[in-house]
RNA sequence: GCGCCCUUAGCUCAAUUGGUUAGAGCAACUGACUCUUAAUCAGUAGGUUCUCGGUUCGAUUCCGAGAGGGCGCACCA
C-alpha cells in the first residue's frame, strides 16, 4: 500500500507523523461552533472593522503564507470565510505547526472578526484545532472574483471521476452541492403538497415475487432461506392500487424503481419514481392535481440560491391537446383511419428504422413521438391515447377506441403519465393473459398473470386516478440538467 | 446495440511531419516575506503518455485488439 502513495500523499503522511510527534491528535471527536462561515461573515455590521469572537469549522480551501503571517480560506456548508493567522498572536509553537497543515484539512478555528484593508470579513485566529488531516489532495481549482462573479481556474473537470468520486466533486464544487440541495427541496415539497391534500405516504415491496405495472426487463435475485426468485420492482403501481382496495383513499410512494436496460444520459438502472393514487377521481381531476403539484415543486426549486434562476415559470392551466387530432393535423389525414402500409411509409419517412417489424401501436407511437411530442416545448397535456397504446387505462367514455390517459410533455420530454385506472378485474385478467402469451412467446418485457392482484381487484376496486412522475427527469427539466448522472448523487457506473 | 471522439505529472492542459532527456500553470517540497486573496519572489522534485501487441533505426504521435469515459442514434421513464 505504502509503495502506491505518490509524493504528495507521502508528504502528507510525514506531516501527520510530525503532528502526532508534537502531541496533536489529527482526528478529533467534535468541535463547538458558534457560526457557519456565511453567518459569521454576515454578522459583522457594514462599516464595522472589528467584531466579536466566532468559532467555525470546515475545510481549508486556500492558503497564502507570508512568513510570520498567513491568510487562508475555510469553507463549510454555508460558504467560505477568510482566516488570518499571526505568529505574534498564536505563539511560536502553534504558528510553526501551521506548516504541517494542508489544503483539504478539516479544522476548527476561533477568534474575533475583523475587516481587512481590502474590506473582506476575516477571522483573526486565536485558536486553531485540527479536526481531520487530509491525506489525499482534493482537486481544488483556484478561484478569483471578477466583477462579482467567481471564476474557477483548473479544478476538477473529468466527469467520470466526478461521478465516481462524488464526495470529491461535492467537496470542491459548491454549485454541485446546491444542485443536490435543490433536489432534496423538490422531494420535500412534493411530500408537503401530497401530505397537505390527505395523501398517505406508504412503502411497498422493492423485492417482489412477481413484477408488474410497467413494461420493462427486471433485475432478478434470489432469496436463500425461502429458496425463491425475487425481482426488484419496475413500478409501484400494483401494490399501491391494492392499498386503495384496502380502504386508503389517497396513497403515494416515492422510491426507486429498477429496470435492467441500457444506460444513457436519460436512463439510470435505478431511478426515483413518484406514484400517487386518488380514489373516486378520474384523469381530468388528476390533471388539475398535477398542475398544482408542479407549480408547488417548481417554486421550491426556484427558492434555492444559484439553482433557482434556471427554473421555468409554470403557468397553469397547461394547454391540452388530443392525441388523435394532433397527429392527424401533423400528417394531414385521419390517423385513426389510415392503412397500415401508408402508416409504415409515414414512419419510415421520419428516418425511423425497422418499420417492417413494428406493430401498429408501435408505429403510431413512433409517429407521434417524431411529429408531436418532440416539438412540444411548453408544458402541455396530451390526452386520450388510443387504447392499443394504453393497456392499463380505462376506455374513454363515449369512444372506446381511446383511453382516459394523459401525459405531460415539456421540452420534448415526457414528465408525467396518468390514467383513469382500470378497475374491472375481468378486463384486467384478459390483459394479464395477453401479457402472459407475449411472455411465453419470448417477450422478456411482458409480465405474467398476477393472481394476487386480481384477487384484490375482485373484492372491489374503487375508481381512481393514478399518476406517475419520474423525479429525476422532472428535476432535470426544472434545473435544465442534460445528463441524468448530474441529477443522481451516485449514478450507476462500470466498476473501476 | 451502432457510429464518432477522448484517455499524457495529484489537478488543468501542451508537445511541430514519427525524431535528442515528454513541457507549462496549479498543488507538493526548500528558502524569503506581519493585510494577502488565482498572493508574490528564488530554487527543487514529480511521468508504466490507459493496457497489450505490431510497424519503424526511433512511437505520446502510425496500425490492430482490449479497457474506461463523452457525444449522437436506437430503446426506455
Amino acid at each position: 500500500m505504502t509503495e502506491d502513495l505518490n509524493f504528495v500523499q507521502k508528504a502528507r503522511r510525514e506531516k501527520l507523523d510530525a503532528l502526532v510527534a508534537a502531541g496533536v491528535a489529527p482526528f478529533a471527536y467534535s468541535y463547538d461552533r458558534t457560526h457557519q462561515a456565511a453567518d459569521a461573515v454576515a454578522s459583522l455590521p457594514e462599516g464595522a472593522d472589528e467584531g466579536g469572537t466566532v468559532r467555525v469549522a470546515g475545510r481549508l480551501v486556500a492558503w497564502r503564507g507570508h512568513g510570520k503571517t498567513a491568510f487562508a480560506h475555510l469553507a463549510d456548508a454555508s460558504g467560505r470565510i477568510q482566516l488570518y493567522f499571526r505568529r505574534d498572536e498564536l505563539g511560536e509553537d502553534i504558528f510553526a505547526q501551521l506548516a504541517l497543515y494542508d489544503i483539504g484539512d478539516v479544522v476548527g478555528v476561533a477568534g474575533p472578526l475583523m475587516r481587512t484593508r481590502t474590506g473582506e470579513v476575516t477571522i483573526r485566529v486565536s485558536e486553531v484545532v485540527l479536526l481531520a488531516k487530509s491525506l489525499r489532495p482534493l482537486p481544488y481549482g483556484k478561484e478569483e472574483v471578477v466583477d462579482g462573479v467567481t471564476v474557477r481556474h483548473s479544478g476538477f473537470a473529468d466527469s467520470e471521476q466526478r461521478y465516481r468520486q462524488r464526495y470529491a466533486d461535492l467537496a470542491v464544487h459548491p454549485e454541485v452541492r446546491a444542485l443536490f440541495v435543490a433536489r432534496s427541496r423538490l422531494i420535500t415539497a412534493i411530500r408537503g403538497f401530497l401530505d397537505g391534500r390527505g395523501f398517505l405516504e406508504v412503502e411497498t415491496p422493492v423485492l417482489q415475487p412477481q413484477y408488474g405495472g410497467a413494461t420493462a426487463r427486471p433485475f432478478a435475485t434470489h432469496h436463500n432461506a425461502l429458496d425463491m426468485p425475487l425481482f426488484l420492482r419496475i413500478a409501484d403501481e400494483l401494490y399501491l392500487k391494492r392499498l386503495i382496495v384496502g380502504g386508503f383513499d389517497r396513497v403515494y410512494e416515492i422510491g426507486h424503481d429498477f429496470r435492467n436496460e441500457g444506460i444513457d444520459r436519460t436512463h439510470n438502472p435505478e431511478f426515483t419514481m413518484l406514484e400517487f393514487y386518488q380514489a373516486y377521481a378520474d384523469y381530468t381531476d388528476m390533471m388539475t392535481v398535477v398542475e398544482a403539484l408542479l407549480v408547488h415543486a417548481a417554486d421550491a426549486v426556484r427558492a434555492v440560491s444559484g439553482i433557482g434562476e434556471k427554473v421555468p415559470v409554470l403557468r397553469p392551466p397547461f394547454p391540452r391537446i388530443e392525441w388523435a387530432p394532433a397527429l392527424s393535423a401533423a400528417i394531414g389525414q385521419d390517423v385513426m383511419a389510415i392503412e397500415d402500409e401508408a402508416l409504415r411509409r409515414l414512419v419510415s419517412a421520419q428516418g425511423i428504422d425497422k418499420v417492417n417489424t413494428m406493430s401498429r401501436p408501435k408505429l403510431l407511437d413512433e409517429l407521434f413521438g417524431a411529429l408531436v411530442e418532440s416539438r412540444i416545448v411548453e408544458p402541455t397535456f396530451v390526452v386520450d391515447y388510443p387504447v392499443e397504446l394504453s393497456p392499463l387505462a380505462k376506455p374513454k367514455r363515449g369512444n372506446t377506441a381511446l383511453t382516459e390517459r394523459f401525459e405531460l410533455f415539456a421540452r420534448g420530454r415526457e414528465l408525467v403519465n396518468a390514467f383513469s385506472e382500470l378497475n374491472d378485474p375481468i378486463d384486467q385478467r384478459q390483459r394479464f393473459e395477453a401479457q402472459a402469451r407475449l411472455r411465453a412467446a419470448g417477450d422478456d418485457e411482458a409480465s405474467g398473470v398476477d393472481e394476487d392482484y386480481l384477487r384484490a381487484m375482485e373484492y372491489g376496486m374503487p375508481p381512481m386516478g393514478g399518476v406517475g412522475i419520474g423525479i429525476d427527469r422532472l428535476f432535470m427539466y426544472l434545473t435544465d440538467t442534460a445528463n441524468i448522472r448530474d441529477a443522481i448523487l451516485f449514478p450507476t457506473l462500470r466498476p473501476e
